[in-house]
RNA sequence: GGUCCGGUGGCAGAAUGGUGAUGCAGCGGACUGCAAAUCCGCGUACGUGGGUUCGAUUCCCGCCCGGACCUCCA
C-alpha cells in the first residue's frame, strides 16, 4: 500500500487510483530554451522514482510530461542567438532527452508539445469565456479568480494575502489583481495563432490544463512538479480546469518536490548559480549523481556539492563490490524493507539505508542478499552496468594485466621495491590493485 | 511586508513520546611483505526559552536562524 504526501491536504494519505487498471500521472516538463540544469533534474528524478514504483504496484501507468515550446523566454533566447525558434526548441528538446536518458530516467508515455495543442487551449478558453470564468480585455483573455471560490486553497494562500503582498504592478485591464492571462496578443514577428480574440499566443498555465485534459481527462490521479510551481502555476491550472470542467476533479493528488540548492541558495537560471546536467556528467559517471538525489527525501531541499557526488561514488563502489562478491543474479524480488520505505511517501534515503545490510551479507557471499540488492538497486534506477563495467570500463585492461604479472614476478622474488613501484605507477594512472587469496585484481580508483 | 517549510553527531540523512537508524569521514584492531579491499570495535546529536506528560529530539507556544513562494522558474 502506497502512502503519498498530498500538497493540497498537507499530509500523507493512502494513494487510491481513480482507475486501478490505469494510473494517470502528469508532471510539468521543461521550457525548452536552454540545457537542463541540476535543479530541473530534481523534479524529473522525483517523477522517475514515483513512476518506477507505480509500475511495480499497478498493471498500467500513463505518464504524461509536457514540453513547453512557446514561451517568452524562448522568443528572447532565439532572438539573442539569432536562431530560428523552432530550431532552438528542437535542439533543446533533444538535448533534454539525451541528458535524462544518460541518467536512466524513464521517458514519459506521452510527451505533448504545447504548440501542437493550441486548439485544445482555445477550446478551453472559449468555454471559460462562455461560462463567465474568463473575460476579454484589450486583446487579452483573463481568468477571473474571484469567480472560483476555492482559488488559493491548493497553495494555501488567500487572495487578500496575495494582494497585500503583491510586489508587481497590476495591468490596468485586470478586473482583479489576481487575474491571470489565458491568451495574449502576439507581435507580428513572434509566434502567434489566429483566434476569436485576434492573433495571439497562450498564457503559460493554460498549456498544462489543456494537455492534461487531452491525455488524462477531466480527473486523473497525480499531478506533480517542483515546489516553485505550486503558486501560481498549479493553483491557476487547477482553477482553469475545474471551472472549465466542473464535474471533473482535475488532479486528486498533488506531489511537489523540494528545491535543489547550490551553496544554500536555490539553483536557478535567473540566479546563475547552476550546473547543467551535461557539465556534471562530463566530470562524473551518472549513477553517483542519481544516488546523490536519492539520498535526500524528495520533499526536502538538497544542497548540491561535488563532495557529495564523490561520497556517492564511494558508496556505489562498495555496493558494486557487494554485487560482485555475492554473484548477484537478476530477477529477484525487491526486498521488503526497500519496498516498504518507498511505499512510505517515496522515502528513498531509508530505502538506500536498507541496501547496506544486504550489501554486508552479499559481501559474505550470500547470493540471495546480493540478488535482492541488485533488484532493489534496479528499482531505484541504479546498477545499470555490471560490476566489471563499473570498475574497469574505459581503460586499457591489457596493459594493466601485463604490469600486474610483472609485479607478481617481483613479489615472488621478494623484490618489494619493484612491486611497489609498479603499484604506485598504476595508482598514478587511477588504478588500484587488490591482492587477495585468489590473486591480484584491479579497479579504477 | 504577506504565506509556507525546515533547524538531528565532523558531514550527509531517516525514524521515533520511553531500548540514541544508515552512510561518508575519523580513530583503534584483525588480515597483508606493505597496501587496497574486507571484517571487528569506538566516539560525538537532537537551534533556543517555556508548556503538556510519569517521561519529549519527537506534541503545543514564543524567540532566534536558514530556505522557498508571493515575478519567469523543477
Amino acid at each position: 500500500m502506497l502512502r503519498l504526501h498530498d500538497t493540497h491536504l498537507r499530509d500523507k494519505r493512502p494513494f487510491t487510483p481513480l482507475d486501478p487498471t490505469n494510473v494517470r500521472v502528469y508532471f510539468c516538463g521543461p521550457t525548452v530554451y536552454d540545457r537542463a540544469h541540476l535543479g530541473n533534474l530534481r523534479a524529473m528524478m522525483c517523477a522517475d522514482i514515483l513512476i518506477r514504483l507505480l509500475r511495480t504496484l499497478y498493471p498500467r501507468v500513463t505518464y504524461v510530461r509536457n514540453v513547453t515550446d512557446v514561451d517568452d523566454k524562448i522568443n528572447a533566447r532565439a532572438k539573442e542567438n539569432g536562431e530560428d525558434i523552432s530550431a532552438l526548441t528542437e535542439r533543446t528538446t533533444q538535448a533534454f532527452h539525451e541528458d535524462l536518458a544518460s541518467l536512466f530516467i524513464l521517458p514519459p508515455d506521452i510527451e505533448p508539445r504545447a504548440t501542437h495543442h493550441i486548439d485544445d487551449m482555445l477550446e478551453m478558453i472559449g468555454r471559460l469565456v462562455e461560462n463567465g470564468h474568463a473575460y476579454v480585455a484589450e486583446g487579452h483573455v483573463l481568468f477571473a479568480v474571484r469567480n472560483f471560490p476555492s482559488y488559493g486553497t491548493l497553495s494555501g494562500r488567500s487572495l487578500d494575502d496575495m494582494i497585500a503582498g503583491a510586489r508587481v504592478e497590476v495591468a490596468p485591464y485586470k478586473r482583479d489583481p489576481g487575474d491571470f492571462v489565458l491568451w495574449k496578443p502576439s507581435e507580428p514577428d513572434l509566434p502567434g495563432w489566429d483566434s476569436p480574440y485576434g492573433r495571439g499566443r497562450p498564457g503559460w498555465h493554460i498549456e498544462c490544463s489543456a494537455m492534461s485534459h487531452r491525455y488524462l481527462g477531466e480527473s486523473f490521479d497525480i499531478h506533480g512538479g517542483g515546489d516553485d510551481l505550486l503558486f501560481p502555476h498549479h493553483e491557476n491550472e487547477r482553477a482553469q480546469s475545474m471551472c472549465c470542467y466542473p464535474h471533473g476533479k482535475f488532479a486528486t493528488h498533488w506531489v511537489h518536490n523540494g528545491m535543489l540548492l547550490s551553496n544554500g541558495e536555490k539553483m536557478s537560471k535567473s540566479l546563475g548559480n547552476f550546473f547543467t546536467i551535461r557539465e556534471v556528467l562530463d566530470r562524473s559517471p551518472a549513477e553517483p549523481l542519481r544516488l546523490l538525489y536519492l539520498g535526500a527525501h524528495y520533499r526536502s531541499t538538497l544542497d548540491f556539492s561535488w563532495e557529495k557526488l564523490d561520497e556517492a561514488r564511494r558508496v556505489l563502489d562498495r555496493l558494486y563490490r557487494a554485487l560482485e562478491r555475492g554473484d548477484a543474479q537478476a530477477g529477484a524480488a525487491v526486498p521488503a524493507p526497500v519496498m516498504d520505505a518507498l511505499c512510505d511517501d517515496l522515502n528513498t534515503p531509508l530505502a538506500i539505508a536498507a541496501l547496506h545490510p544486504l550489501a554486508d551479507a552479499a559481501m559474505q557471499s550470500d547470493q540471495d542478499a546480493a540478488s535482492g540488492l541488485l533488484a532493489a538497486g534496479k528499482m531505484l534506477g541504479l546498477f545499470n552496468v555490471t560490476p566489471a563495467e563499473w570498475f574497469q570500463s574505459g581503460v586499457d585492461a591489457g596493459a594493466i594485466e601485463k604490469l600486474i604479472e610483472e609485479r607478481l614476478a617481483a613479489r615472488k622474488s621478494r623484490d618489494f621495491a619493484r612491486a611497489d613501484a609498479i603499484r604506485a605507477q598504476l595508482a598514478a594512472d587511477g588504478i588500484t590493485l587488490e591482492d587477495g587469496p585468489g590473486g591480484t585484481t584491479w579497479r579504477k580508483a
